[in-house]
DNA sequence: ACCTTGGGTTGACGTGGATCAAACGCAGGG
DNA sequence: CCCTGCGTTTGATCCACGTCAACCCAAGGT
């Protein structure tokens, strides 16, 4: 196995365990890494870990140490307080990070679960500090994606904060199918790997709510759901629906 | 003015704009720095800025250049959307970083609004980079802090997307409670430097329903409230109000 | 084929908070 | 002193969503 350069360009390399023979680079962590700052980050995603669907990756209260990258799969990531309430603060695809959260206090501060069977590419996180100290451009990479977490934030706290039932669902629906989208696949149809009773925390509505507005959607002819096989049939409509002002 | 590291330590010198001499740097990015690191900092914290009450810092789509640090007064910070509706996404308060959004689009994601005459540092953002490319504990420390507005988010998520009315004030008020008892300040007794419609539009609700919780609270004898007067008579109170199971 | 199980749908009804509306009270200005 | 205006309080009514409950459907086991 040669280790120049050069060769890390190449697509048709061997596959291992590597960032720069992934071909999710340009959505993941080596956005715009030259290929010598590639092999580097090579050497920090030592290793990998495969899940099936309903493993934790992680659970609230461990100590933190390493990042995730999702190199496949589907995720959700919940917290839980004392009196039992629990949210879903997040669902995760291919490509993006998980525990972001864990570092302010070295601690998990949510549950990480597969939503399917998966494999995430560990990254110790103070490995990624030192290389970030070397790299500008994963450093600010980095930062960037930090930040995007907390941009989408807050676009969720808008969502739950002013959104009515069936403006969220439209809102997470298109959310979506763009993401679906950038990876390649059919924006227009998909399947949910997530339950109602999840897209409802996830929302801050009940589940009934959720199947109702589907139920909706589809009498409108806006979308066409079978169980968790979706379909959207009038994007523009979604949007509207979406950006609509209430009453 | 010396300029040698050791009477940067000393409480007594003159008032400049520093980190060194500033008394938040326990509070704000300077914390676990050693002397001459923190005059590093002080270096590229250049610039001060004085703001009204009612001024904007930034505003969303103004192209991001620096984080901002607040020195004295406190702050709103806002998102809105085309069809007009707009959510407040947090309130800032002394020694806590503005800006943090705009590193991933490098543009502002949001408004930052003074609620009192306020005073901030600014940092740029590039020189920030570069200084914890230097200095390990700066570089931790400040991935510790976006990390932690991260984890803020979630549990304002949590707030909005589980919570009923009386038990998102509670949190609220706690909250402030506590970031004024860190400062300093009294945890029991202190003035709301926001609206009861700003409260309402943080907290998912309108302003009518705020008011109504003040009131029950103040019925219930968990404080007194006398226009933005607060005064907290009862935390424990409030804490299990916030914890409670629904019903 | 049958049963079981767990998600999903649908209906009837209740309720927390929104909405609409009026009045209050404090601050600034003439 | 009164006027004016804005933020706040309080009351009456409404409605979107939650709750409770029945039922459906697909998948897997026997």
């Amino acid at each position: 196995m040669s280790n120049d350069a050069a060769t890390a360009r190449l697509a048709f390399e061997v596959v291992k365990t590597a960032c720069s023979n992934c071909n999710l680079r340009e959505l993941c962590l080596p956005i715009g890494l030259e290929a010598d700052e590639l092999k580097k980050l090579d050497e920090l995603v030592s290793t990998r870990r495969r899940l099936k669907r309903g493993d934790h990756l992680y659970r609230a209260g461990q100590t933190f140490e390493s990042i995730y990258a999702i190199r496949s799969g589907f995720f959700k990531t919940d917290v839980l307080i004392e009196d039992g309430r629990d949210q879903v603060t997040g669902f995760q695809m291919t490509g993006e990070l998980l525990g972001l959260d864990g570092i302010s206090s070295e601690l998990h501060t949510c549950n990480a679960i597969a939503l399917e069977d998966s494999e995430v590419c560990a990254i110790p996180f103070s490995h990624l500090e030192g290389l970030s100290r070397e790299i500008h451009t994963l450093q600010h990479h980095f930062h960037k994606v930090m930040s995007r977490e907390i941009v989408r934030d807050h676009g969720v706290m808008m969502l739950l904060g002013t959104m009515r039932a069936e403006e969220r669902l439209a809102a997470f629906l298109l959310n979506l199918s763009q993401r679906f989208k950038a990876r390649g696949y059919s924006p227009a149809e998909f399947n949910l790997r997530m339950s109602r009773d999840e897209i409802g925390s996830y929302l801050g509505l009940k589940l009934e709510t959720v199947s109702r507005a589907f139920s909706r959607f589809q009498e409108e002819g806006l979308l066409a759901v079978h169980q968790r096989k979706v379909r959207i049939l009038n994007t523009a409509g979604l949007r509207k629906l979406m950006t609509h002002q209430r009453g």
